[in-house]
DNA sequence: ATAGGCGCCTGCTGGC
DNA sequence: TGCCAGCAGGCGCCTA
């Protein structure tokens, strides 16, 4: 579920509640997630203070007073929220973290739990999980001739490129899909077979399209809220994902589905072609 | 190197 | 109304 703007925007809201803050108590559910709960995680969390809170690609890492990290993948369908204790436990809660304000806590809730939450020994703990060779650069420091380089040394496809974590970091089905349209870019097209002008058109359009997401909160399709628990704006502004049908926003052709590296690929045959000048 | 398939899960939708 | 297939913001592993 989450991209990169989904989880700037938890890590946005979850900031001011969680610097500062202790944890108080904590339960887990006996449901497994990606990764299994460790019961000396619990005596390790005990009264630690969270120093403070960072995105990197899809994950989220709060470093804590021990110099440890409590690290987070929401998965597809992860929520991390501040919520009162007093309001009822969702169904697929699985983590529950009491703050010190005597008020709120952190919940972790991930209805399919393809999400994770582990604690990280130390940083270099952190470096090995968020390696950098299976973790590229975030895609608003990509540098030109790196994308450029990576972009045209595979043969694979733009939509599988954009969504190899390695290659940048952050990017998912949905903001492929609304990259390659503002860049009019065929999905389809080989890595190897870009210019160096269509990948830079890329690498800005990646840009430019997560800023705007991140500026509507992310979207939300089913189970995507912030950490405040609200629901993101930028599902109405897609003009290509799960348009399937409907006309493009520039030239009223019909988008277009497809299978692509697995996924659900939606785009625009007429705009997103090779070697189309203007529009 | 890379494509494709599966598995990990639950929930929702649409067709019959 | 029920049942079943297919779909969903991710990712790691396996095979060919």
């Amino acid at each position: 579920m989450p991209e990169l703007p989904e989880v700037e925007t938890v890590v946005r809201d979850l900031r001011p509640h969680l610097v500062g803050s202790r944890i108080a108590s904590l339960r887990v559910s006996r449901h497994r997630l990606r990764q299994r709960w460790l019961p000396a995680w619990n005596q390790l969390l005990l009264g630690r203070q969270v120093k403070e809170i960072r995105r990197r690609g899809k994950w989220i890492c709060a470093l804590l007073d021990d110099d440890r990290y409590l690290v987070f993948h929401l998965g597809m369908s992860g929520q991390l929220t501040i919520v009162a204790r007093e309001l009822p436990v969702q169904k697929h809660t699985h983590v529950i973290f009491d703050l010190d304000d005597g008020v709120s806590q952190l919940r972790f809730r991930d209805i399919r739990r393809f999400g994770l939450v582990v604690v990280v020994e130390d940083q270099a703990a952190l470096e090995a999980l968020l390696d950098p060779g299976k973790l590229g650069p975030e895609p608003f420091d990509l540098k030109p001739a790196y994308w450029r380089r990576r972009l045209t040394a595979t043969r694979r496809c733009l939509k599988a490129a954009l969504l190899d974590q390695r290659l940048v970091a952050g990017v998912g089905n949905i903001y492929a899909d609304e990259s390659l349209f503002e860049a009019g870019l065929p999905p389809t097209q080989r890595g190897s077979q870009t210019s160096a002008d269509e990948a830079d058109r890329l690498r800005r359009s990646i840009v430019r399209v997560l800023n705007r997401a991140i500026a509507r909160r992310g979207s939300s399709i089913q189970s995507y809220v912030g950490g405040e628990g609200l629901q993101g704006e930028y599902q109405n502004e897609f003009r290509a994902y799960g348009r399937t049908g409907e006309p493009c926003p520039r030239c009223d052709t019909p988008i277009e589905r497809i299978r692509l590296a697995g996924r659900s690929t939606h785009f625009c045959p007429r705009c997103q072609k090779k070697a189309v000048r203007g529009r």
